[in-house]
Formats: C-alpha cells, sequence, structure tokens
DNA sequence: ACAATTATGTAGCGACTGCTACAAGAAAAA
DNA sequence: TTTTTCTTGTAGCAGTCGCTACATAATTGT
C-alpha cells in the first residue's frame, strides 16, 4: 500500500498529490485511504517515514561501506548515484520536502532532519574522516542538488572539480 | 500589483498561491489579475522576473562590492544575510521555485537558472579569485539554505566553519 | 456628441479538494 | 446461528480551483 503510493509520490510529486490520483494508483479510493490512515496528514505523515527508510536502503545497497580515497571520489560517486535515473524521482520529492519544511510544515521538517541525520551518518561511514568533514561534504551535496534542480549543472561540476582529491 | 502580488507570495508561499487570495492581497478580483496577466501562468512566470528582479536589488544594497577577506567571510556574511528577518521569506520562496523547477516547471526554472546567474556574478563580485571560486561557495551556500529549511543549521555552521580564512 | 475601446463588478461553470453519512457485504466472535 | 466487528462501495457535501459569460461603467478617440 504504502509502497504504491510511494511509486505514486515519486512519479507526480508529493506537494501536489491528492487523495483521488494517489488512491487510483493504489488501486483503492481516497474513502479507503482515509479510512486506514484517518487523515490525508497522516497519510503524508506516513508516507514521508516510507519514503525516508525506503532511500536509506537504496543508498546502502548503492555504495560500498568503505571509506573512499578522496573527498572529491566520494561527492562524484554520491552525485552521480543521485543523478541517476532511480535515484532522480527521490531528488525530486527532497526538493518538494525541504520546501515543505521551510514552509513550516512540521511532518515535513521531522521527516526531512532525520533524513539529513541519516545521510550525514551514512557519509560519514564513507569518509576517512568521518563525521567532521562528512558535514562539509553533505552540505556541498545538497547544493549541488540544488544546482542540478535549476539546470545548472554545470556549477555543480565546478564546485566538485575544486574539493581535493584524486 | 507586482509588488503587492510578490509581498503576499513571499509571506504565504509560491507554490500554494491561488488567485482569489493574491487578488484581495492587491485589492483586486480574481477576474481581474486574469483580465491583466491572461493566465494564472503568465502572472507566475510575470512575478517570478519580478521577485528576481527584487531580490537581485536587495543582495546588491545589503553587502559592499569590493571583495572579502577569506571564503569563510564571504559566506558568513552571506548565510548571515540570508537568515535575517529580511530575506528569509526570499529563501523560502527560493526553495519553491528550486522545488518546482525540479518537477519540471519551465517557467521556474528559467527564473531559477537566471536567479542562480545573477547570484553567481553577485558572488563572484565579492571575490578575490573571482568566478572560478564563486561556483563553490555558490554551491555551498545552496546547500546551508537546504540545512536551513530542514532545520539543520548546525551542519551549515560547521561547513562555514571549515571553510579557509580568518 | 457619438463611437469605440478599456476597465470592472456579478455571477457562475465545471472540475477538483479533503472528507463524511449511509448502507451493505464479509469476516470473525459468541 | 446470531451478533458484532471490519471492510468497502456509492453518493455527496461544502469549499476552492482557474477561468468565463454577461453586463455595466469609465475612458478615449474622432
Amino acid at each position: 500500500m504504502l509502497s504504491a503510493l510511494a511509486a505514486h509520490v515519486l512519479e507526480n510529486g508529493l506537494n501536489t498529490a491528492s487523495l483521488r490520483p494517489m488512491a487510483s494508483a493504489a488501486g483503492t479510493s481516497d474513502r479507503m485511504l482515509i479510512y486506514h490512515f484517518g487523515s490525508k496528514d497522516a497519510l503524508i505523515a506516513e508516507l514521508l517515514e516510507h519514503l525516508a527508510a525506503q532511500m536509506a536502503v537504496g543508498l546502502d545497497a548503492a555504495l560500498p561501506s568503505t571509506p573512499f580515497e578522496s573527498d572529491r571520489a566520494l561527492v562524484l560517486q554520491v552525485v552521480q548515484l543521485m543523478r541517476s535515473d532511480p535515484f532522480r524521482p527521490y531528488s525530486r520529492v527532497w526538493l518538494d520536502i525541504i520546501s515543505a519544511s521551510a514552509q513550516g510544515q512540521s511532518a515535513h521538517l521531522e521527516a526531512g532532519g532525520k533524513i539529513i541525520d541519516t545521510f550525514l551518518a551514512w557519509l560519514a561511514a564513507r569518509h576517512p574522516d568521518g563525521e567532521a568533514r562528512a558535514a562539509v561534504l553533505l552540505t556541498l551535496i545538497e547544493g549541488i542538488l540544488v544546482m542540478d534542480g535549476v539546470g545548472r549543472s554545470d556549477i555543480a561540476d565546478a564546485a566538485i572539480e575544486a574539493l581535493p582529491g584524486a
């Protein structure tokens, strides 16, 4: 159920999702969605948790958990992953979560914070210097996501190129 | 007219804005908005241009156009500016533009690209090494905006602290 | 003064929003 | 078997969405 909803949201966007299209994507009715989740807000909250978990699993599966040789190598791998077909929908939904968070929607803010924390730990495990440097790289990666989102991947690439590394 | 619309959007969000509330914020009717702009999409397109110009003026007025001493000093100034009360609404709307761009809305994509280009030139004028390094710092600043948006300003601060500088 | 254009209010259309009242079938418990 | 609980479909409510038809007023051009 949640997986079908997640698939629909990954394809069509989170902030513009409404009950009836989601329901038909999941093979039910809006009536049933409210029955199961209580309200749309509750549905979104559960969906955010599901998406976060799904993304965490995907990240773990995609890259080895051994430290990379350099900042640049690590960031390059991560960015290539985020730009790949299977992960691009997650990037788009992630930007939806961020914008809703910044508007003060608490469920998105909470989920967004957790996703960042997970990502930070994931990065730290793959960087020789651990968490301190990972914070920098994570911030840069988020910036790269923004650049990609507005069609300025060249600037993002320049930022990667400037990193210390092989 | 556009200024009143911009003020409403800065206060209430861009992607959730609808004609009737915008109209009443501007002292007119939805009827008149369509009459003047032709359609909501056209209105949004003009509004995006207005917001971009407004933001560029604000940036120019806020910080001196002489180069800063270090990466860290420059980024710190810019981030403090973005976090200040008058600019926070712009940051929120900016995140709205990014998420809409990533969903493929062409007006937002176009406006977003222009805003980035403006910002890059603005930064380059304030950095001793010019555009090459400015690309890196701009990417990082966008990441910091994301961190702030999801309530992880501590990570953003760590990233600033790691920059070379006084 | 008359005609043509521009501006504005009123009312409403059809589609969509989240959600609910009501009823009925399905399943489980007694 | 009967009763209670769980699940589902049908229909619809009140509200909002972008937008438009129609009429009227104000302005402008000749």
